[in-house]
Order: C-alpha cells, then sequence, then structure tokens
RNA sequence: GGGCGCUUAGCUCAGUUGGUUAGAGCGCUUCGUUUACACCGAAGAGGUCGGGGGUUCGAGUCCCUCAGCGCCCA
C-alpha cells in the first residue's frame, strides 16, 4: 500500500509545467478519431474549434488569458463527453502591427525599410517573425491549452497563402472584385488605406468656423457656410442647400467663387442637406468627405484631390501647395480673415476620425485601391443568423450583427504595406491589361507580353483571417482534416471583433465553402480592471496574466476568468478574486488529501449490502442533482453558473459538512469505513471530472493520486473503468432522481438545522468551543430520525453523547435549561450558571413573535387567490411552511 | 440621430422557462490553532433588488416610463 505524503498547500508552481508536459507528450490534445489514420471512423462526431489567432509578435493579455480558457472549458468539456475533440491554434501576421514593430526596430538601427528595400525587409519581418513567434504560444501553453498543437498555423503559410490566393481570385473571376478610385480612409502615418472599421471616431473639442462664399456674378451678396475643416475649402466644386430652403432657393443655379483660389463652383440643390446644421448651405468637398463624394457622384461635380499621401496640400491648393494640412487650416483661415470673408467661429465638439492603429487622424481621400463588393456575400451571411444555420450567443448580438451587414458598404481590400499576402495581380505595361491567377504568371494572359509586373500591395489581414476556420483545415484541397472537421463547431470569441473577423468568416465560409464555418458564436466581454476601467498602460492598471499564474496559479485565473463572466458581458478581474479561487484550489486539494488518505486506511472489501447513512444518501443525492444543473447550464452557455454551483457544491456541501461527518464514519471502522471511503471517491472522483474544464491542473493531479490510491485499496473496483488520465475520464452522465432523493434531503436539512441552532447558542452563551455539553431533545415524529444520528448530531454540535438524550416527548421540562425550537423539535441545552431567565424569555419572545408574523404572512397569503390559482405542489410547500412556523409557535409558547 | 447593455449587501458581482424568507467573494464583528486545509473552521451583522407605473394569485426576474452610467452603429 503505498501512503503518499501530499504537501499541505497546493504547490501549483510545480505542478502545472509538468502536469502540461504530461498532456502534450501524451498525445491527449490531439483528435481521437483522426481522419489521418487507419482506424478513422467517420461515424464519430467531431467536435471543433479554430483558435482566435493572436498577432504572432503579440504578447500574452487578459483578452488572451479569456478566449483560452472559454475555449479550453469548452474544449475538454466535449473531449471528456467522447467528442473527437480538435482544437487548431495558430497565430496571425497582422500586418500594420508586424510592420510597424519592425521599422522601429530598424530605425533604431537607424535604417528604414525604405532604405533596406522589400525584399530585405521581408527577410528581417520573417526573422523577426521565426524570433519571437513562437513566445505567445508558449504563453497560451501556460494557461492549460489542450490544442493540436501539429495543426498550428500561421496565416503567411504557404498553404494558408494558397487558400488567400484561391479565394482572391474565386472572388476576382466572380466580378466580386474590383479595383478603382474611390474614396477611402487614408491613414498619412502609415501611408496606406485603411477599412471602414479601423477608423474609430472619437469626440473632441474644436470649432465650427463659419465663412462667406462669395457670388461669382459681383452681386456683393454670399451664401453663409459653415465648415469644421476650413483647409477642404480649397478642395470645394459645390456649394449644395437643400431643394426646399427658402432662403438659399434663389441661389440654385448660380456660381459662387472658391475664397483665395478664386475657383467658380455651382450653387446645387440636393435633400442631404440638413437646413438646421450651421447656415443649412453646405460646402461640397467631394475628394474629403465621404458624403460630399456621395453628393458630388449624383450631381456629376469634380473630385479635387487637395491632399497628399502625407496630408499636405497638393497642387490643387495653389499658394497653399506644400503645407501640412493643419498648418494649411490655420494660413487659409488667417487669409481668408484678412480678405473679410470670415463670419464667425463657435466652439463645436468634432467627431474626429482616428486610426484604430496609432491614433492618427485619418483623412478621407481619393484613391486607386481593390475592394470588394459585400452586397451579396452579406445577404448570404444574413440568411445563415436568420435561418438557425448559424446562432450567435447572446443573442442580442445577432441583431448588431444583422444591423451592419445590411449597411454594409464594399470593403477596401489592399494595403500599401509591405508584410502580408501580396496582391495577385499583374499589369502588362505593354497591353495595360490585368492578368490575376492562381499560379504566378510569367506572361500577360492578354496579349503574352513578359513585361508585367505585380501590384505593389498586400491584402488586409483580415481578408485572410476570415479564410482562417477551414484555410487552417487545408482548404481548397479537400484534405481528409478538412472533409472530416470542416464545419469547425463553436466559434468562440469577444464582441469587439463581430465585424472584423466573425461576420467575415460567415461570408467567406459560405462562399467558398457552401457552408456556415461553424453553427454557434459565443461571445465573451472584455477584461476590465477590479473597478470596471478599461486596462491601459497609461493608467497603470494592467493585470499581467503572466504574474498572475506566477503568484496565483493557473486554474485560479482560470477559474475567475470563468466564473466572473457572463456571455457578451465585460467583466471586472481584480487580484482578490483570484486570491479566493486560489484558495478554492487548495481546498480542493485538502480535501482531496483527507479523501486520499482515508482510501489508504481502509482494510475491509465493500460488503454486498451496502449500508449507507444518512449523509452518503444526502452527498450522494446532492451531487446528482448538481450533474443534472452543470450539464443543463453547459447545454445553455452557462459556464459561469456552472461553475459557480460546483464550487457551492464541493466547499459548503462536501467540504464543510460531509468530510466532517466522514471523519465519525471512518472512526466506525470495518465495512461501515469502507464504504464511507467509497463514498468519498465517488464524489471527489465526479467532483474533480466535474472541475477539470475550469481548473485542469489541480485536478488532474488530484485525481491521479487517487486513482492510484483507489487501485491500491481494498475499493479497488470503483477504479476499474477509470482512464489513466483526468482529460480523457468521462463526463459525468445525468441521472435520472430514483425517487428517495427528496426525503433524505429533508431529513438532512432537519440535521443541520438543528445543529446550526445548537452552535448559534453555544456561540451567544459563549460556551467554551471545546467544551461537551448536554441536550435533551423532544423530537415529536422526529424522533426516529434524530436517534439514528446521535452520534453525528452530538458531534457536529459538541455535545456529549453520553448525555444526549432524544425522545419523541419528555415528561417535563429539563430544569435551569435554555430552549431550542427548530419546528416541531425542542432541544434543551442545561447551561446551569449561564442561563439568565430574563434575558431567556426575552430571546423565546422575539422567537415567537419572528414566528408569528411568518405566520399572519402565510395565512393571508393561503386564504388569498394564491391558494386556488398557483400550482398545488407550490401551495402544498406554502401550506407545509405554514404548519412547521405553527408547531414552533406552539412549542415556544409552552417555554414562556 | 438609431440600437444595445448596465443600475441587487460597504466594494466587485451572480441570480435564463416569474414561485413568495434574494446569494457569493472580499471587507466587517465575535470566537477558535480537534490528526484535510489559518490559502482554515464556527457563529453573526449588512439589501424598500435605480425611481414610478402596469400585467399576475405571485415580479430582482415580464411590459411601459423616467433618471444616471457605459458601449456599438451613423
Amino acid at each position: 500500500m503505498s501512503k503518499q505524503e501530499l504537501p499541505k498547500t497546493y504547490a501549483f508552481k510545480s505542478t502545472e509545467p509538468h502536469i502540461y508536459k504530461m498532456w502534450e507528450s501524451g498525445g491527449y490534445f490531439k483528435p481521437h478519431n483522426d481522419p489521418n489514420k487507419p482506424d478513422f471512423d467517420p461515424n464519430v462526431e467531431p467536435f471543433v474549434i479554430s483558435i482566435p489567432p493572436p498577432n504572432v509578435t503579440g504578447e500574452l493579455h487578459l483578452g488572451h488569458a479569456m478566449f483560452v480558457s472559454m475555449e479550453d472549458l469548452m474544449i475538454r468539456y466535449h473531449r471528456m463527453k467522447g467528442y473527437s475533440t480538435l482544437w487548431v491554434p495558430g497565430s496571425d501576421h497582422a500586418g500594420i502591427a508586424t510592420q510597424l514593430q519592425v521599422e522601429k526596430m530598424l530605425r533604431n538601427e537607424g535604417t528604414s525599410r525604405e532604405e533596406i528595400g522589400r525584399e530585405e525587409f521581408l527577410r528581417r519581418t520573417w526573422e523577426w517573425k521565426n524570433k519571437y513567434g513562437g513566445m505567445i504560444q508558449n504563453q497560451i501553453r501556460r494557461l492549460g491549452a489542450s490544442c493540436d498543437w501539429d495543426r498550428e498555423r500561421f496565416t503567411l503559410d504557404e498553404g494558408l497563402s494558397r487558400a488567400v490566393r484561391e479565394a482572391f481570385v474565386r472572388l476576382y473571376e466572380k466580378g466580386l472584385i474590383y479595383r478603382g478610385p474611390r474614396l477611402i480612409n487614408w491613414s498619412p502615418g502609415l501611408k496606406t488605406a485603411v477599412s471602414d472599421l479601423e477608423v474609430e471616431y472619437s469626440e473632441e473639442p474644436g470649432a465650427l468656423y463659419y465663412f462667406k462664399y462669395m457670388l461669382s456674378d459681383g452681386s456683393g451678396e454670399y451664401i453663409s457656410v459653415a465648415t469644421t475643416r476650413p483647409e477642404t475649402i480649397l478642395g470645394d466644386t459645390a456649394v449644395a442647400v437643400h431643394p426646399e430652403d427658402e432662403r438659399y432657393r434663389k441661389y440654385v443655379g448660380k456660381t459662387v467663387t472658391v475664397p483665395i483660389l478664386g475657383r467658380e463652383i455651382p450653387v446645387i440643390a440636393d435633400e442631404y442637406v440638413d437646413r438646421e446644421f450651421g447656415t443649412g448651405a453646405l460646402k461640397i468637398t467631394p475628394g474629403h468627405d465621404p458624403h460630399d463624394y456621395e453628393i458630388g457622384q449624383r450631381h456629376n461635380l469634380e473630385v479635387l484631390s487637395m491632399l497628399d499621401r502625407e496630408a499636405r496640400v497638393t497642387e490643387a491648393g495653389g499658394p497653399y501647395a506644400g503645407l501640412d494640412r493643419f498648418e494649411c487650416r490655420k494660413k487659409l483661415w488667417a487669409d481668408m480673415q484678412a480678405a473679410g470673408l470670415v463670419v464667425k467661429e463657435e466652439a463645436y465638439t468634432l467627431n474626429v476620425p482616428r486610426s484604430q492603429r496609432g491614433g492618427e487622424i485619418i483623412e478621407p481621400m481619393v484613391s486607386e485601391q481593390w475592394f470588394v463588393k459585400m452586397e451579396s456575400l452579406a445577404a448570404a451571411g444574413l440568411a445563415a443568423v436568420r435561418d438557425g444555420r448559424i446562432r450567435i450567443i447572446p443573442d442580442r448580438f445577432e441583431k448588431v450583427y444583422n444591423n451592419w451587414l445590411e449597411n454594409i458598404r464594399d470593403w477596401c481590400i489592399s494595403r500599401q504595406l509591405w508584410w502580408g499576402h501580396r496582391i495577385p495581380v499583374w499589369y502588362c505595361r505593354d497591353c495595360r491589361e490585368m492578368t490575376v491567377e492562381r499560379e504566378d504568371p510569367t506572361h500577360c494572359a492578354h496579349c503574352g507580353s513578359a513585361n508585367i509586373e505585380q501590384d505593389p500591395d498586400v491584402l488586409d489581414t483580415w481578408f485572410s483571417s476570415g479564410l482562417w476556420p477551414f484555410s487552417t483545415l487545408g482548404w481548397p484541397d479537400e484534405t481528409p482534416d478538412y472533409k472530416y472537421f470542416y464545419p469547425t463547431s463553436y466559434m468562440e470569441t469577444g464582441y469587439d471583433i463581430l465585424f472584423f473577423w466573425v461576420a467575415r468568416m460567415i461570408m467567406d465560409g459560405l462562399e467558398f465553402t457552401g457552408k456556415a464555418p461553424f453553427h454557434t458564436v459565443y461571445l465573451h466581454g472584455l477584461i476590465r480592471d477590479g473597478d470596471g476601467q478599461k486596462m491601459s498602460k497609461t493608467k497603470g492598471n494592467v493585470i499581467d496574466p503572466l504574474t498572475v499564474m506566477d503568484d496565483l496559479g493557473t486554474d485560479a485565473l482560470r477559474f475567475t476568468l470563468l466564473v466572473g463572466s457572463t456571455p457578451g458581458s465585460d467583466t471586472n478581474l481584480s487580484l482578490s478574486k483570484v486570491e479566493a479561487n486560489r484558495n478554492f484550489a487548495n481546498k480542493i486539494w485538502n480535501a482531496g488529501r483527507f479523501v486520499i488518505s482515508n482510501i489508504d486506511a481502509v482494510e475491509t472489501a465493500l460488503p454486498s449490502e451496502p449500508a449507507w447513512t444518512l449523509a452518503d444518501s444526502w452527498i450522494w443525492a446532492r451531487l446528482q442533482q448538481l450533474v443534472r444543473e452543470v450539464e443543463r447550464l453547459f447545454q445553455n452557455f452557462q459556464y459561469g453558473e456552472a461553475g459557480r454551483q460546483i464550487y457551492d457544491f464541493f466547499w459548503s456541501d462536501f467540504a464543510d459538512w460531509y468530510l466532517e461527518i466522514a471523519k465519525l464514519q471512518m472512526r466506525a471502522g470495518g465495512t461501515q469505513a469502507a464504504l464511507t471511503a467509497d463514498t468519498l471517491a465517488r464524489v471527489l472522483d465526479t467532483s474533480l471530472r466535474l472541475l477539470h474544464p475550469f481548473t485542469p491542473f489541480v485536478t488532474e493531479e488530484l485525481w491521479g493520486r487517487l486513482r492510484e490510491s483507489v487501485l491500491a485499496s481494498p475499493i479497488k473496483d470503483l477504479a476499474a473503468d477509470w482512464s489513466e488520465r483526468l482529460i480523457v475520464a468521462s463526463w459525468p452522465a445525468a441521472r435520472q432522481e430514483e425517487g428517495w432523493e427528496t426525503d433524505k434531503q429533508a431529513d438532512f436539512a432537519l440535521l443541520q438545522e438543528v445543529v446550526r441552532a445548537i452552535r448559534n447558542l453555544r456561540a451567544e452563551k459563549n460556551v467554551p468551543p471545546g467544551k461537551r455539553i448536554a441536550a435533551a431533545l423532544a423530537a415529536g415524529d422526529k424522533g426516529a430520525l434524530l436517534m439514528e444520528q446521535a452520534t453525528t448530531l452530538a458531534s457536529l454540535a459538541g455535545i456529549d453523547e453520553s448525555q444526549l438524550s432524544i425522545a419523541e416527548t419528555l415528561a417535563e421540562k429539563p430544569a435551569d435549561s435554555t430552549a431550542l425550537v427548530v419546528g416541531q423539535i425542542e432541544i434543551y441545552l442545561p447551561l446551569a450558571g449561564m442561563v439568565d431567565q430574563a434575558e431567556e424569555k426575552a430571546r423565546l419572545e422575539k422567537e415567537l413573535a419572528e414566528a408569528g408574523s411568518q405566520i399572519a404572512r402565510l395565512e393571508k397569503l393561503l386564504s388569498g387567490d394564491f391558494a386556488n390559482k398557483a400550482p398545488a405542489n407550490v401551495v402544498e410547500k406554502e401550506r407545509e411552511k405554514l404548519a412547521a412556523y405553527k408547531e414552533t409557535a406552539e412549542k415556544l409558547k409552552a417555554q414562556l
């Protein structure tokens, strides 16, 4: 018999690495049914998640910790349920972010990407990727992630690049990709176009500038116009008014003169103009404002570009050419002031477009870019959610999703960057035609010329991310993985990338594979600090998950994130919560230690006719109830609530009550001890299985020890069908109630009530904790039950069993004692010398008053419509309560 | 401007088919080192569930409305 000496405190630091290594090297993260192996069975249902790929050069933050914890929970649960489970890991090349990092490094070296050239820059970037790219994957391992690392993918891998190429060419061939000059969002700092989604709007104090647009006819009349960006006056090609605006009707069709430049531009009428805003007249700059651009299209206005790629004024700006956009604003306004064209300035809150990356002000401008036509793709995406092929959790996000897709605009996919998938388009210098092919061409497809050149731009990183669920499984090839594991099952990610990523994966999946890429989208919230503030380096409130894991353990961090969150809602994380859960991990450990030591102490085999005690039956009934609840909650994606219930069961029911009683039962020895150890082992086993998806490390470690102990003990049959490791143990099956549970639970609840009442009184009367006192109970028809539980009762309530008398009724009230009433049970504790009669009377009267008010409340309730209209079992419950209170009141009165 | 969410104990939050005495962790008070655990145990204090109205036998939970805070879209 191996007597293990387990440390008193759970040592997560030494446990976690060896457990993870055991799992990974043991192949436990791989799907048990692999389509690439000869014994593959296509009938086994797979369960698949593709990881939201972190930026390849990123560092672990709590957002990662959140999704890894959540997805690992989903994966482990399904693995234990017997699905062939696959979690595909990988990372994203993150075009802009990575390029910025490498450029920063180059700057530190005193050079730049322009200086070293494209080829060298890419070589350096790959070098950087190879050096830092593995870091985040190892940090994800520390979180316990059970993904199949052999299937790890990177968006710039050869296979995934082929997928990108295939997707682009297909869209192009279908006419869904086009190139053209359009108004796009330009990032002057990064010198690239960005998509609408990559622009964030922030409210900032600014000014509204009012000025005069003089009529060109020399009449001296003018239209007063307001703008927030005076420099764009240089690009104006019209002034618009509302067609029904009486103030301006007479000017429509005339022309006005652009200040300083002297260009004549028309006054047009358009319904878009808001008569209430500003002066009711709107300057139109089609080259630098999205709404103006549309108006310009409607009226065939000229589009002037008055800013270049660095946001400096172009030739179109005449004397201002070469000035920075903000300098120009100042100078032009000053000049206009001098020319008497200024009306006024007033304070105004601007909605400033800023780059999601870096925060600089974005300039709308016209540029030649590649776009994807979204209309048909969006319609398919909408349909998939509408008809239930895809379910979004929580469902309120379906509305957000619909709203976005219903108003979608074409997606600008070209980026003026070097790090990414290069656009597979070749331009012919001879015939000017484009060649778009799956394999790199050497000749123009139109004229055969070899004088061709590839488009210098790369694709938006999200273009490749959108293919992720199937490109990682081998698409466009029909690989065994793709055929078996695609479509995937859940897509779990933060709601902040619903549009960026989730919607695009859905559209791409439907377009390219004809299938929804997953059937369930589960969205989690953002992690904030303990006071609900967004974490940021400037605020200094960032919690580093690596530090938390170092200090408090991975299980504690995971449990905190999982239990502290509800779907779609933000989570406030504080270290005190993680500490509490570190304590929980320790509780699990110590309860486990206790159970194992008891199993090791068993010397007798189990009897053929088990005689379960009340406590045995109770804890078993509670456990089965828990299993049913957890199953129900998991099915409803309420992982947090499930975790909470397991926590409560384990700590309150199992550790606080059952373990204490088990100590007594073990003391009895023999078959009683064997039965108790058996129950301890069963309950611990099931608890660890339920907890494993939440806290994989401590449960795996402990379960291994438990299994060893059981196998080495007389109750070894219990573990006969256990797997070797908890990670692949079977998930506890929910069973139907057998009928006896309610009564046993009620009996045990009564025992608890009696114990609590006595403990309460002892504390109130300052009875020394160790002092065993006498007690006399008049228990009515509960007499038999309590007599049977006498030992337990005595032990838990600190009563000397030899001085405990339990009867149905007492002939006379024991002298010099204090009385307690629990329902129909009277409890007399002879606390000689400690009893103050007056105090005693006051206490009993207070209790009687309490009972009285309850009786009044319940009688009123039961005499009303409630008794007729509420369901019978609910009414019955209230009747029973009333009866109990009446009995209590009765007994209390007798005391007074 | 449109949409969504939140408002529950001093603090941070649970509470999803409405069931009548609203829970947890931390913090607080009192007591305690009995051979699983002081990262612990026992006992306790603490809430008109944001305001108002409605539906219902019954509302923290459903509906309307107001207020404050936050987020998304335009």
